[in-house]
RNA sequence: GCGCCCGUAGCUCAGUUGGACAGAGCAGCGGUUUCCUAAACCGCAGGUCGUGCGUUCGAGUCGCACCGGGCGCACCA
């Protein structure tokens, strides 16, 4: 990496002034007069060589500075030192990537450290909805990062089918169900009125034809569940390009932690011992006739209620804190919670249970709550015409993840000898995926479904994945393989600034991994597109009449290929051969 | 009222360990095609980075206050 290299010049240097313990800070500037890469080093050394102002500070590192990978090194302004490299230091770094080809930007943090990636984990009364969907694909993405990192990487959707909601999704599906009889009974007052509900009722009286008429709400619920949990995978795997039976590795449920089973290695903790935990910590209290959090002990704003005083069922966050106990205990190195912004409360509650559990020396030491990592991202608002698309899962107003997909396929154009049936069903998971990965998971999206329908260039996935085509086009007219060549040929501002753009790739995939932002990757694929474009555009890669130019830029192109095939790989993306 | 997130160009958003005159896409205006796909490229225009204090050599970035928007604040999940 020519960063590092920068900085290891550097740090020699400040070793033969004696101030080797200093990790030097490289930024690439902003502005290409201030070179390739800046330090600021003379302002952080400031503190330590007091009455030396900056400027004579650079110059005294510049003065010692091992200058042979650089054109020129300056210090400008009030002590910034600028770094203009080689066109031979950029070309070697060209080689790197080559020689590294698809194992370029593999990360090592991991080293074989289990990971556990916990999200969507919505409870299975309906269809996944858009509000899923932004969790899921952020999720998938950390997922693909861990792993690319070296982790060991379990994926895990929580649920609860025992709960309230999930009654009246079998009293809905029951009252739909007798309605097809001719028996009808009144609908559940808080009923789901999704026209997917009486699909299912269809289902069962298509195999069980009048049967079921005595029957009580349970069956009804576990078709449901079966049916809606299969349906939820069908979607997930669209989105995730995963086979259906492998878009989670566990379903973990939350019945799971109301009783004692020793042959359930993954809930050996239930909510009755976390509650006696917190009793023995002086955490949980009586009030009322119910069992409390003493929340406010450990910096929350207000005690919690644990378990209810009529019926003396938990409530939710005592199953949640069994939940993340187990999920330390179960050794994980990495444990990542992705919540939508209606968790970002509550979540802190759990996280301090957990806390006082572990400081409390309830769970065993290598079960350290800093391992548990959370990640809030704001909500996702559908616009339809320029207005928002209120949705209710209860009144069956929302738009399923399926629905946004097809309606985005049925207007994906691709060249007409690749436009298949499968190729437009990956473009257009393509735009739905990068609509929400390209922005930081803190801020809202809009997705604009209008926008995402077009078929244009208003549309970025098209801009990087037209980056991806235009490569593969010139390969299939090259007709040649990348050789071992010279990259002497490649000296113009145009082919160095993409080399250095390449460059910069296992750095981005390590900040986007290590802030858990998939969006820092989806940026610098879009601007790495922006760099080749106007490459393309300038410069013809393939010139008969000058082969050595025309080897060294097919080996670029290859290496753009190559950091674009794995960006795509990261991002869950599949680039169309031709467009 | 309390907590978390956001407020950057007409629109949608980057700018994540504070760094040099603030970026991209779209929309607007003007150009580019005997040549690897113009779903592209080039140029122009567009901003008191919500407001005000503060911290410092330096603040879109950190702190405080205020204004505006989103989401929470259940013995629902």
């Amino acid at each position: 990496m020519l960063r590092a290299l920068v900085q290891e010049r550097l740090r020699e240097s400040l070793q033969s002034l004696g101030l080797g313990e200093i990790t030097p800070e490289v930024t690439v500037p902003d502005k290409p007069e201030f070179g390739d890469f800046s330090s600021n080093l003379a302002f952080v050394l400031k503190p330590r060589m007091p009455g030396t102002p900056p400027r004579q500070i650079a110059e005294k590192i510049v003065a010692r500075l091992d200058k042979s990978p650089f054109a020129k090194v300056e210090v400008v302004g009030p002590g910034f030192i600028n770094f203009f490299l080689q066109p031979e230091t950029v070309q070697h770094a060209l080689r790197e990537i080559l020689n590294q080809e698809y194992h370029y930007g593999r990360l090592e943090m991991g080293q074989g450290q289990r990971a556990l990636v916990e999200f969507v984990s919505a409870n299975p009364t309906g269809p996944l909805t858009i509000g899923h969907c932004r969790q899921a694909v952020l999720g998938d993405v950390i997922c693909r990062l861990l792993e690319n990192a070296g982790y060991d990487v379990t994926r895990e959707y929580y649920y609860n089918d025992a709960g309230r909601q999930m009654k009246l999704l079998g009293e809905s599906v029951r009252a739909r169900y007798l309605e097809l009889l001719g028996q009808p009974v009144p609908f559940p007052d808080e009923g789901y009125h999704g026209e997917y509900i009486r699909e299912i009722a269809r289902e069962i009286q298509k195999r069980h034809g009048s049967n079921w008429a005595e029957a009580s709400v349970e069956p009804f619920k576990e078709f449901a569940e079966a049916e809606l949990f299969s349906e939820i995978k069908r979607t997930l795997s669209r989105l995730f390009r995963l086979p259906p039976e492998r878009v989670f590795d566990i379903y973990y449920n939350e019945t799971w932690l109301y009783a004692h089973d020793t042959q359930n290695a993954l809930a050996s903790v239930t909510n009755a011992q976390v509650l006696e935990w917190l009793r023995e910590l002086g955490f949980a209290y009586e009030k009322d006739g119910a069992i409390w959090f003493k929340a406010t002990a450990l910096g929350r704003p207000q005690d919690r209620v644990l378990v209810r005083s009529h019926t003396g069922e938990p409530t939710y966050r005592l199953p949640d804190m069994a939940y993340h106990a187990n999920k330390l205990l179960r050794g994980f190195d990495l444990i990542v919670d992705i919540f939508g912004a209606d968790h970002q409360d509550t979540y802190q509650d759990v996280l301090a249970a957990v806390r006082a559990l572990w400081e409390g020396g309830k769970l065993p030491k290598e079960c350290n709550p800093h391992k548990i990592r959370v990640l809030i991202h704001q909500w996702v608002n559908l616009l339809r015409g320029g207005q928002p698309v209120k949705m209710s899962k209860r009144m069956a107003t929302f738009v399923t993840i399926d629905e946004l997909i097809d309606e985005i396929k049925s207007t994906v154009e691709l060249d007409p000898a690749l436009d298949t049936e499968q190729t437009r069903e990956d473009f257009s998971v393509n735009v739905v995926r990068y609509f929400l990965l390209m922005r930081s998971a803190d801020s809202h999206v809009n997705f604009d479904l209008d926008l995402a329908k077009k078929q244009s260039k208003d549309n970025p996935v098209y801009y990087v994945m037209y980056a991806y085509t235009r490569i593969r086009s010139i390969f299939d007219k090259s007709k040649g393989s990348v050789g071992a060549v010279g990259f002497q040929a490649l000296r113009l501002p145009e082919e160095l600034a993409l080399i250095k753009k390449l460059d910069e790739f296992p750095q981005i995939v390590r900040d986007a991994t290590e802030h858990l932002a998939p969006h820092f990757l989806a940026v610098y694929v879009h601007e790495l597109a922006g760099i080749f474009h106007d490459f393309y555009e300038k410069h013809r890669v393939l010139d008969e009449a000058n082969p050595e130019v025309t080897q060294a830029r097919l080996a670029l192109c290859y290496g753009v290929q190559i950091v674009l095939e794995r960006a795509f790989a990261l991002l869950g993306l599949k680039a169309p051969e031709r467009m």
